[in-house]
DNA sequence: TAGATTGTTAATCGATTAACAATC
DNA sequence: TAGATTGTTAATCGATTAACAATC
C-alpha cells in the first residue's frame, strides 16, 4: 500500500534534498547501510535537527542508534524530486547556454532529458549539438504535441523571452525552466522556474561590497 | 556627508533589487520623475508594502502622494549592488556555460567585467570566445596577482571543481561564483556564492509531480 | 542495561503582511 | 483642506533551532 504522499515539502527543503544525495550515495558506496543525520550535516555545514526535519519531511523513518537507512533514503528523495521516472524537456535558445545545458550529463540521474534544441537561426538549424538536433522553431508546437513534451529550457535573448514563452504555453507547455532576465506572464496552471542569475551575482556583488567595507574600517 | 550605510540589507531584499530596477527604468524613460510603490509592486506581482520595506532597507526616502524620486531609487540599487564602480572577473573554464557568461552583455551594466577566460585544453588556449582571450590555467595565479582580480566564476567540470577552486583561492581569488555541483570548502574569508541548477531543478520538478498528482486526483 | 540517535514539542528567529498614524 | 502615499509599529507566518523524551 502506497504512503499518503506529503502534503507539501517545503521549498528549502526541497532545494536542500538534491545536495544530501551524493552524501548518502558516498556512504553507500564505502559500505554503509546506515547513515546519521550528524553525518549528513557535518558533510554539507548544517544542523542534524534541520536534516532530520527535512528526511521527516519526506517520509523517511530513521531508527534510533542506528540512523537511517540509506537504500530508503537514497530513494524518498528520487521519488520527491521526481528523479525515477524521467521527463523529456526541449531547449529554447540554442545559444552557448543553451547548449551547455543540452550537454549536461548531470540531468539524466536528475530525471532530466533533453530532447532536442530550437533556434530561429538558419546557421544552426539542421546541426547537432551534444549529439541532440537543433531544429527550427517553426517546428516547435507540433513537436510539443506529437512529442507530449512539458518542460521548455528557456535560453533565448532577454528581448524575445516574452514572445517566445507565450508561444510555448500556447504550444502546450506545461513548465518552462527560465534562465532568462525576463519576468513572464502566463497563465496560472503553467509553473515558471527562474534561474536567476542578477539575483545570485546580486547577492555576490552586496557581499564583496560589504567585505571591502569592512577592510576599509579595518584599515582607518 | 556620507550616509553610515545600511547595517546590512537581508537576502531577499538584496534578491529582489535587480528586479527592480528595469521597471524603475522604464518609468523614468516614459517622463516620470516618481514612482510609486504600489506601482512597482504591480509590475512584479508583489505587495507594495514589501516594496517600501526594501526601499527603506537601501536608504531610500520617499515622500507622501508622490512616491519615490526615480534617479535616486536606481542610484540607491546601483550603490547597495556595487554596479557603480565595475569589478574585473575571471571565468575558469571555456566550455559552453563559460563561454555563455563570458559573452553575456547584461554583467556590464551589472558591475561585472569578465577579463578572460581560463582553460587547460591546449584546442582551446590561445583562442577567443566573444572577444576575450582564453588563457592556459596555469597563467591564472600571476594574472590574478598583477591584475589583483577578486572574483572567478566557476564552469569547469564537477569532479575538478574542488581542487580548481583551491588553486583559485591560493592565487589570491576573494570571491567565486560557483557554477558546479561541487560543495566547496574554502576559508571563511572567502565568499562563494552557487549558481544551485539542481536546487532550481528540484523544485521545479516537485512542482511537476504535484501537478501530476492533482491531476490524476482530479481524473479519479 | 547504557548510550546513541531519532523524533516530538516548544522556543526562537527572520521575513512578510497588516493596520494605521504621519505627512506632504 | 482632502486625499494619496509613505513609513512606523504590531501581528502573522514559516522556517530554523533548542530541549528533551522516546526508542532501539
Amino acid at each position: 500500500m502506497e504512503r499518503n504522499g506529503p502534503v507539501s515539502v517545503s521549498r528549502p527543503t526541497i532545494r536542500r534534498l538534491p545536495t544530501y544525495f551524493p552524501i548518502v550515495e558516498q556512504a553507500r558506496h564505502e559500505g554503509q547501510d546506515w547513515i546519521s543525520s550528524a553525518q549528513i550535516a557535518t558533510a554539507l555545514g548544517l544542523e542534524s535537527i534541520q536534516v532530520r526535519k527535512d528526511l521527516a519531511a519526506i517520509g523517511v523513518a530513521g531508527q534510533p542508534r542506528l540512523g537511517y537507512p540509506v537504500t530508503q533514503l537514497m530513494q524518498a528523495v528520487e521519488r520527491c524530486l521526481g528523479w525515477n521516472n524521467v521527463t523529456d524537456a526541449f531547449v529554447i535558445g540554442a545559444g552557448h547556454l543553451g547548449s551547455a545545458l543540452a550537454g549536461y550529463r548531470g540531468f539524466e540521474r536528475h530525471g532530466l532529458n533533453v530532447v532536442a534544441l530550437f533556434d530561429n537561426d538558419p546557421e544552426k538549424t539542421g546541426t547537432k549539438v551534444h549529439g541532440k538536433d537543433i531544429l527550427a522553431m517553426s517546428k516547435f508546437p507540433d513537436l510539443v504535441r506529437r512529442m507530449r513534451v512539458r518542460i521548455a529550457i528557456l535560453t533565448v535573448p532577454d528581448e524575445v523571452a516574452e514572445k517566445v514563452a507565450r508561444r510555448a504555453v500556447e504550444a502546450g507547455i506545461q513548465a518552462i525552466w527560465n534562465f532568462t532576465a525576463a519576468q513572464l506572464a502566463v497563465p496560472g496552471e503553467v509553473i515558471v522556474e527562474r534561474m536567476d542569475l542578477a539575483a545570485s551575482l546580486a547577492v555576490l556583488s552586496s557581499r564583496l561590497v560589504a567585505q571591502r567595507a569592512r577592510l576599509e574600517r579595518s584599515d582607518a
